[in-house]
DNA sequence: TATAATGTTAGACT
DNA sequence: AAGTCTAACATTAT
C-alpha cells in the first residue's frame, strides 16, 4: 500500500515525535517479525526513507528498517487504544508506535549492512532523463515495470506508475528501451511533479491507507487513470482501461497514451 | 466462490 | 548469462 509518498508522509510527522527519544520496549505480536534484538534503552537520533523503507537510526549505530509492504501502516498514541491486526507496538516516555499489518507482509529488520541505493535513489529530489534513458539501455521491459523496479528507481509504486505514464502520456507497455530522450524528460517532470504533489496532499487513501494520526490522505481526489477503468479519461474522455501488467493492475488511456511499437 | 488489493522476491523460463 | 515473467507470501473485501 504505501508508496514513496506515504512512507515520506510518515517520516515528516514521526520525525519531530521521535528524534531524540528513547525506545523504552518493543512488543512483537507476530512471530513472522521476530529476531531483532530489543533495541529497548537505545535513543533514536534521526528517522530517514529510502524508497519505501523507513529507517530509525539508533545511538548505538544499529538501524532499524520498516517496510510497511502491502498493507502496513503505523499510527502514533498517547492516549488508550486497540486496533485489529496490530503486529508490533513501541513504546515511549511521549506515547506509543503501533504497527498494524492485516496481510502481514511487512518486514522490521536491524540491518547492520543496507544494500546499494537505486541509481535514482529518490525521483521525487532527483531524476535525471538522461540517467534513465542510459539505464533503460536497449532493453524490452515495460516502462512501467522498469519504473516499478525498485532497483532501479526507488519508491514507486503501482498508483503513482499509472499516474506518471499519463501524465506523461506514455504507453504503460512500451519497452523501455525504446523511449525517446523527449519522453524520458517528460517522464521525468511528471513523476517530480507528481509524487511531490502527493507527498503534499499526505498521500492517497483508496482504501485503507492512513496517515500517522489516523487521517485520510487526499491525493485520491487527484487520481486520474489509477482505479478509473469504465471512466473517462480527464485530458481527452477517451474511456480509461485495465490490462494486467507484470502482474499488476494498469490503468491508462488508450488514446492519449502512446501505443508501444 | 473467484478475483483483486498502494510490494517484493525466489525460481522458472527464454 | 542476463533479462523477463510468474507464483507465492497472508488476509480482507467485493
Amino acid at each position: 500500500m504505501p508508496e514513496l509518498p506515504e512512507v515520506e508522509t510518515l517520516r515528516r510527522q514521526l520525525s519531530p515525535l521521535l528524534a531524540g527519544e528513547t525506545i523504552r520496549g518493543l512488543e512483537i505480536l507476530d512471530e513472522k517479525l521476530r529476531g531483532i534484538r530489543d533495541p529497548a534503552g537505545k535513543t533514536i537520533l534521526a528517522l530517514s526513507r529510502r524508497g519505501k523503507s523507513l529507517e530509525f537510526h539508533l545511538d548505538d549505530g544499529a538501524t532499524l528498517v520498516l517496510h510497511l509492504r502491502m498493507s502496513g501502516r503505523l499510527r502514533w498514541l498517547t492516549g488508550p487504544g486497540v486496533f485489529p491486526h496490530t503486529r508490533f507496538r513501541f513504546s515511549f516516555d511521549s506515547g506509543r508506535l503501533i504497527g498494524i499489518d492485516p496481510r502481514r507482509f511487512a518486514t522490521l529488520g536491524r540491518l547492520p549492512e543496507r544494500p546499494a541505493p537505486a541509481p535514482i535513489a529518490d525521483p521525487s529530489q532527483s531524476i535525471p532523463a538522461g540517467k534513465l534513458m542510459a539505464i533503460a539501455g536497449g532493453r524490452r521491459l515495460p516502462v512501467k515495470s522498469f519504473l516499478l523496479d525498485q532497483r532501479l528507481v526507488a519508491g514507486i509504486g503501482n498508483i503513482y506508475a499509472c499516474e506518471i505514464l499519463h501524465a506523461a502520456g506514455i504507453h504503460p507497455g512500451k519497452p523501455s528501451g525504446s523511449l525517446t530522450k523527449g519522453e524520458w524528460i517528460g517522464i521525468a517532470t511528471a513523476t517530480k511533479a507528481i509524487l511531490r504533489d502527493a507527498v503534499t496532499c499526505r498521500g492517497t487513501s483508496i482504501s485503507d491507507w492512513r496517515d500517522l494520526f489516523g487521517r485520510p490522505g487526499v491525493y485520491q481526489h487527484r487520481l486520474t487513470v489509477y482505479g478509473k477503468a469504465g471512466e473517462a479519461c480527464p485530458r481527452c474522455a477517451a474511456t480509461v482501461v485495465r490490462i494486467r501488467l507484470g502482474g499488476r493492475g494498469t490503468y491508462f488511456c488508450p488514446i492519449c497514451q502512446t501505443p508501444p511499437r
